[in-house]
DNA sequence: ATGAAAGCGCTAACAT
DNA sequence: ATGTTAGCGCTTTCAT
């Protein structure tokens, strides 16, 4: 089976190429193609089973109607949300996603962003790893559009959306001192990323501001993954035995902590109270539902797929917008009073 | 910032194209360039920020590089773990990967693929919706390697690799026999795909060796989704209310079932028991852990990709194959004893 | 109403 | 050890 060309069609068809060309893709008004002409190309055309080059085409208009996506997990449930709005979005503009998986790792996200850039991409959404923003400068001045996600860097002059996570790890500890707990220990994601900071900074103003001593030793955890969940929630829970309360920033870490709480006979929130950062479709239907701090992974990713679409036709591509999501607390039951005193 | 091109780089070196594209691509030795002159290009390159185009490159060389998988959901943790697989083989053999969603639609499948094919991937994984095959016809001799996932056709003469449905659903309607249930309903899935009625096959099977009567009102949904499960399970608690076992043909549909039942109020395994086809990563934390008919993603993705990389290079690529990969029963919770009598 | 031809950016014969 | 050039398959300007 060797591929069909358009010149084939072009000779089978009995015109030259670019007549076939502009027969094909829909500009016979334009040039004014005799109907019968298009027919005939259009007739040759399927029955040869002609498939245009994309490759060709991109080559030569120097646009690949592609979008592409990097996410750093995208069996997580959060990131498939955003994708899937981000992709439905770009159909609507006639564009098709490629999505792209950095597993977490940076080096992964800087090749995978020049492959993308590399196949002409014309609109690029990273949600980085987000340990360093090195390999992501040079999208400063691209000439696709680009739009970060979640964890972004906010000192890059790039357009960006993520949520309101300080006021979101706010609001959760507070739920959590409201109901009694003093001892509250964070199931932290990776360092110096802006979501796990931005959370860190909500939990510790929420402590001041019921006058709790905020202690090191009550963070333990190093990545925003299951791993990272069970072994830090081990180390609370041997170190910091009087904690009533854990805060997992995000879903991940939390099934982490599950699986060592069920390892421990550890029930929720008899023996322990767990709040969580990202909602997940199964929380509510756990042995304990889950008292969680919501992102709107939907909203976030039509925020993006917006800025990008937008950034890509009208000329504000150089102005650099932010944007926040607002994060909801949904109280289920994985939150339980504590007798003060 | 206007894109930089190789003869750029090469008159910035004040060298031919040729030796600028031979000394970035790694051929310096192979073409014997002095590794001065090597260096001087890779510094341009390095200074100028070079980027190659892989799109000019592609149709040069008429290789992408890209493998293309397309899914039906990839929020669906089963086929992210395919796809999973499926990307770390690829990117072991130096190929990236580009995902598709066809959010169970035909048409969009459809589409997915010919955009794929005209960016001239090397190699294809669909996972089909399974309506039909029509579509998929013209790979049975396309020049990229293909092979088909999960709902697989049989008739086509493409490499497939899927589950054992027939011995899965077997099994599990066997342990909710053995537990003494009778009155079993079917949550099905998308009828007339290969997935779907070969566990309808498995299921009468075990009834027949129970001599338990087969009763067509009892299988009800018509799509692999959570809306379907809510709905049929809906549609069996109020036709069937004596039935004390529903067998959830995938994920989805457990999630629409356990809706369904925590809107009324139902318990499992309590007031009903409930066996799904796909673990999930959830599934034993639930209230009532799931007992589920366990497929082996990573194996299916792993096989996936062997057939794939193994047809690309090898000359075999006319044989298509078939993999079956056997489903695993794991019991929890979810199923009770029934008394019988 | 249609054709000829240039050229997108790269690689690989084929020269030196 | 390096340069020249053809050509991948398409779109589009410029002719006619």
């Amino acid at each position: 089976m060797e591929k069909v060309t358009l010149l084939h069609v072009a000779e089978a068809a009995g015109v030259s190429v670019s007549t076939a060309s502009r027969s094909l893709t829909g500009k016979a008004r334009q040039y004014r193609i005799r109907s019968e002409t298009e027919r005939l190309v259009r007739e040759a055309a399927d029955r040869m089973g002609f498939e245009p080059s994309h490759v060709a085409r991109s080559l030569r208009t120097q646009r690949s109607g592609l979008i592409g996506i990097v996410v750093p997990d995208i069996s997580n449930p959060f990131f498939a949300a955003i994708a899937r709005e981000i992709t439905i979005a770009s159909e609507e503009h006639g564009l098709s996603v490629i999505l792209a998986d950095s597993r977490e790792t940076t080096s992964r996200e800087a090749t995978l962003v020049q492959q993308l850039q590399s196949r002409q991409v014309e609109g690029l959404v990273v949600c980085p790893v987000g340990e360093t923003d090195r390999h992501l400068r040079q999208l400063e001045n691209a000439t696709e559009s680009v739009v970060l996600v979640d964890r972004v860097f906010p000192s890059l002059s790039i357009s960006t959306v993520t949520s309101d996570h300080e006021s979101g790890a706010f609001r959760a500890t507070r739920e959590l001192i409201r109901r009694g707990h003093r001892k509250i220990a964070c199931l932290q994601g990776r360092p110096g990323t802006l979501t796990n900071d931005e959370r860190i900074i909500g939990y510790k103003r929420a402590l001041a501001a019921e006058r709790i001593a905020f202690r090191t030793s009550r963070i333990a955890g190093d990545h925003f993954s299951e791993d990272s969940g069970y072994r830090a929630s081990g180390q609370i829970l041997d170190t910091q035995p009087r904690c009533t309360a854990m805060f997992a920033f995000n879903n991940q870490i939390a099934i982490g902590a599950l699986r060592r709480f069920a390892e421990r006979r550890l029930s929720i929130p008899q023996d322990l109270s767990l709040i969580t950062f990202d909602d997940h479709p199964l929380a509510e239907f756990l042995a304990s539902p889950l008292t969680v701090a919501r992102q709107d992974a939907a909203s976030l990713g039509k925020m993006a797929a917006k800025l990008l679409l937008s950034q890509r036709s009208s000329s504000n591509r150089r102005r650099s917008q932010t944007v926040r999501v607002p994060v909801q607390l949904i109280r289920r039951q994985s939150v339980g009073d504590i007798k003060s005193g």
